[in-house]
DNA sequence: CTAGGTGCTAGACCGAGGTCTAGGTCAACG
DNA sequence: CGTTGACCTAGACCTCGGTCTAGCACCTAG
């Protein structure tokens, strides 16, 4: 029971947060409704609170600044009227993050080519270094086995 | 023609990196290969140099830290004889790819999540706020319309 | 009453990763 | 010849996002 009206602690433990952080973002002014305080000054955080700071967590975890958290959270405690700003807002991280998916990927594919070529190299008793210029051999050559895989344009 | 033998200006352009941060990297031990210098002791960088660089550039951008680009520079500097390691330590950062990966997509879900609930809402011409508690209707009363969407446990 | 645990504020500190400045060298151009 | 532009080093500086400390206030248990 009581289930609202966590303190910082136990808000820490379950957003995985410090307490150090939470009084941070709740400075910084990312939290979208105010922070009770009990009777002498301690805080003390709804389940909507702990809901939204759970959201935070993902925002940060997807590479959200904390600005814009600031600037999302002040759009809710504004209340109504401003929807489509926060739609716009979310909209423009979901770029964010689609371009960051797209580069997580793309390193993904290098490393996965170099994974294999290392596992084949080994499993073979290696001969040359699948990923190393040949030890200049003149001074302006390039022997072609460089870091390969890159596609050179 | 030329194509091998790069200034660090011509290198900094193709690599989207500043020449700043290219000393950086060199200062940081980045590179895989030492940088030659001409004459009068300007950077020269080689094809291979520049390709090492590209992957450095998506390292970075999976999330790769300086600190641990360094390692593998270092492996692949001493030459073969190391694969094993390198292997390793590319696996590794394939692990913290992976998880962010998820990451990128939990919170996609999220946003996904409020993208269409504030579509739905402004197309409605919307009349409650949804992402929003209610507007403290009492004083320990959850409304159940909370950030929705996260699922409480 | 005292100790321990938790909380409070204000503000210092930190590491990562860049970015910029000062002061100098060098080569080419008009 | 002087100027311009690219480069050099060493080192200061900056932002971001935390993290930690000092010094104090509570509350509860022994």
């Amino acid at each position: 029971m009581a289930d609202s009206g966590l303190s910082i602690g136990q808000v820490a433990q379950r957003t995985g947060l410090s307490v150090h952080t939470l009084r941070l973002y709740e400075r910084e002014g990312l939290l979208a409704s105010e922070v009770r305080r009990d009777g002498s000054g301690r805080r003390v955080y709804s389940a909507w609170d702990v809901e939204w700071l759970v959201n935070c967590v993902k925002f940060r975890a997807s590479g959200m600044p904390l600005s814009t958290i600031g600037q999302l959270a002040q759009l809710v405690r504004e209340g109504s009227g401003n929807e489509a700003e926060r739609l716009e807002l979310l909209r423009d991280h979901r770029r964010h993050i689609i371009e960051r998916l797209k580069q997580l990927r793309d390193c993904l594919e290098l490393i996965d080519g170099k994974v294999a070529s290392y596992e084949q190299h080994l499993s073979a008793g290696g001969s040359g270094d699948p990923w190393q210029q040949q030890p200049r051999p003149a001074p302006e050559e390039h022997t072609g086995c460089g870091p390969s895989l890159v596609g050179r344009t």
